[in-house]
RNA sequence: CGGGGUAUAGCGCAGUCCGGUUAGCGUACCUGCUUUGGGAGCAGGGGGUCGUAGGUUCGAAUCCUACUACCCCGACCA
């Protein structure tokens, strides 16, 4: 078989780009660090934005859509805020071009410069609190749960395909409320919805974790987190949560009286997940023959290639297919049967293998002999021939097992490359290979100066942290449990 | 933004050092025949401003300069 992309142990970075390209998912666009979804990446991406926002729509939250453009002086009102993004931000300055009378095309028109320049939104914090001063007025306003599905940039130094680009799609959650605890509580609810999206559908275990001072989101009190682990070890964020206290409320001025007619700053949340989450898919479970999706997000869960010799052959096979497909359909399996003459069946079984189809199901003349048909599943590469009659049963079931194993395979994974460092020498070892659990004195300072040494961070400090008395693994200070290190994505 | 590399057909590459016919190979594409249970075979065919802009030269894919894009390694980051 010919070999479509490079392997994983070969080079890692070059086997992810291809597969992304060549399974059909984005390509790199004519402005540098943006990218083009294509329409299968983009299917699978619909697939976690419809469960997604079915998630965010039971837990109370509504959609709403603020615009693109934020004047600048926004930016400004947090001051942390403005820190952190200020580096990265693209600004708008004109508003109109013209024809260049010296022949050079169009350019910019220098008489169209905008009074006050506008930045494109690197996320929404500023412009939906701005909003939200006029939307609260009393306690009967509250809570405000709102989401948005929108676009972001965030001008990077260096891009990779859906890991970080410079625009990229994602939902980003703004809630305010009326007390501490509501919002505590809302923040950690969220972070509780990402975590169940991102085990159960994309069959990827998570740690739940607070981010330190140094990670934690610009203008958030609390940032809380889901870290991953990829193939080659490293951590992936795959979902913030933000508790953001009455910083935003202060900056914007948003009050509210209560029912005892007294007025309050309210209490604000934030929480997002992005187009990063088609990267963590990718490498937490794709080969090196291509992808390998979850059947709960596979556009296709069941492809259907018929092996056949003459015409009359494609014509009894589709009869024996059809019924297979009209009950499979209806028992919410989405199924295609590929008639297409222009391919052979091998070059198809590559082509679907490649776009991590779960479950292949071949149909030729021997099958419509035996009654049987060929049943391969991507994640194991196993092979069997079963009864045509039971079909759909097997089909259903298999597609749940398919959904386990593949977590199973990636949780079994995260455990032997997870391990505990108790000396400076044992963690720089182990830190090369994936997780490592290790005691730190609680210092900023220690964190970078591990980070300069071993590249690596602390991604969180675990949620079901145990207490445990122990001594910082780079200065030997007291520390009161493990937090989890992992170069990070 | 620093260091390194690359840019030649849709994709992957050779040719560049040492300038000289009509720029070549694989794959993909088109046509025909034979094929079809793991990316088919044969025959024929189409497709190139050699990244862009200058310069050197009788002559530039090849030498020189600048620029741009992409990849890898750093700094930055969801």
């Amino acid at each position: 078989m010919a070999k479509a992309i490079p392997s994983r142990s070969e080079d890692y970075s070059l086997w992810y780009n291809e597969l992304v390209k060549k399974a059909g998912l984005a390509e790199n666009s004519p402005v540098r660090g943006c990218m083009v979804i294509k329409p299968y990446g983009f299917a699978i991406w619909e697939k976690m934005q419809q469960t997604l926002d079915q998630m965010f729509k039971e837990t109370g939250h509504e959609n709403a859509y603020f615009p693109l453009l934020i004047p600048k002086s926004f930016l400004n009102r947090e001051a942390d805020h403005v820190e952190g993004f200020a580096k990265e931000c693209a600004v708008v300055t004109h508003y109109r071009l013209k024809t260049d009378e010296e022949g050079a095309g169009v350019v910019v028109d220098p008489e169209a410069r905008l009074e006050e320049e506008l930045i494109v939104r690197p996320t929404s914090e500023t412009v939906i609190w701005d909003a939200y001063k006029n939307w609260i007025q009393s306690y009967r306003d509250l809570p405000l749960l709102i989401n948005q599905w929108a676009n972001v940039m965030r001008w990077e130094m260096r891009t990779r395909l859906f890991l970080r680009t410079a625009e990229f799609l994602w939902q980003e959650g703004h809630t305010a409320h009326a007390t501490k605890e509501e919002a505590r509580s809302e923040t950690r609810q969220m972070l509780e919805v990402y975590a169940g999206f991102v085990e159960d559908y994309m069959a990827i275990p998570v740690i739940k974790g607070v981010k330190t001072e140094s990670e934690r989101f610009a203008g958030a009190v609390d940032t809380f987190c889901i870290e991953a682990m990829m193939q080659d070890g490293k951590a992936l964020q795959a979902g913030t949560s933000h508790f953001l206290g009455q910083n935003f409320a202060k900056a914007f001025d948003v009050k509210f009286t209560t029912k005892e007619g007294k007025e309050e700053f309210v209490w604000g949340t934030s929480w997002g997940v992005s187009t990063r989450l088609m990267g963590a898919l990718i490498m937490a479970h794709a080969d090196d023959d291509g992808l390998v999706l979850p059947p709960k997000l596979a556009p296709i869960q069941v492809i259907i290639v018929p092996v056949y010799f003459k015409d009359e052959d494609l014509e009894k096979i589709t009869k024996a297919v059809n019924p297979i497909l009209d009950a499979l359909k209806e028992r919410g399996i989405s199924v295609k049967f590929d008639t297409r003459d222009t391919h052979k069946p091998g070059w198809k079984f590559a082509e679907y293998e490649l776009k991590g189809v779960p479950l292949r199901l071949a149909i030729g003349p021997k099958d419509l002999e035996k009654g049987t048909v060929e049943v391969a599943r991507r994640d194991t590469k196993e092979k069997s021939l079963q009864p045509m009659d039971s079909i759909v049963e097997h089909v259903a079931k298999l597609l749940e097992n398919i959904q386990d194993n593949i977590y199973s395979k990636a949780a079994t994974f995260r455990e032997e490359n997870t391990k505990e460092a108790n000396s400076w020498e044992e963690f720089r070892e182990l830190v090369e290979q994936g997780f490592v659990y290790a005691h730190w004195d609680g210092t900023t300072e220690t964190e970078d100066k591990i980070k300069e040494e071993t590249k690596a961070t602390i991604r969180c400090i675990p949620l079901n942290q145990t207490k445990e008395k122990g001594k910082c693994i780079f200065t030997g200070e007291p520390s009161q449990g493990r937090v989890l290190f992992a170069k990070a994505y």
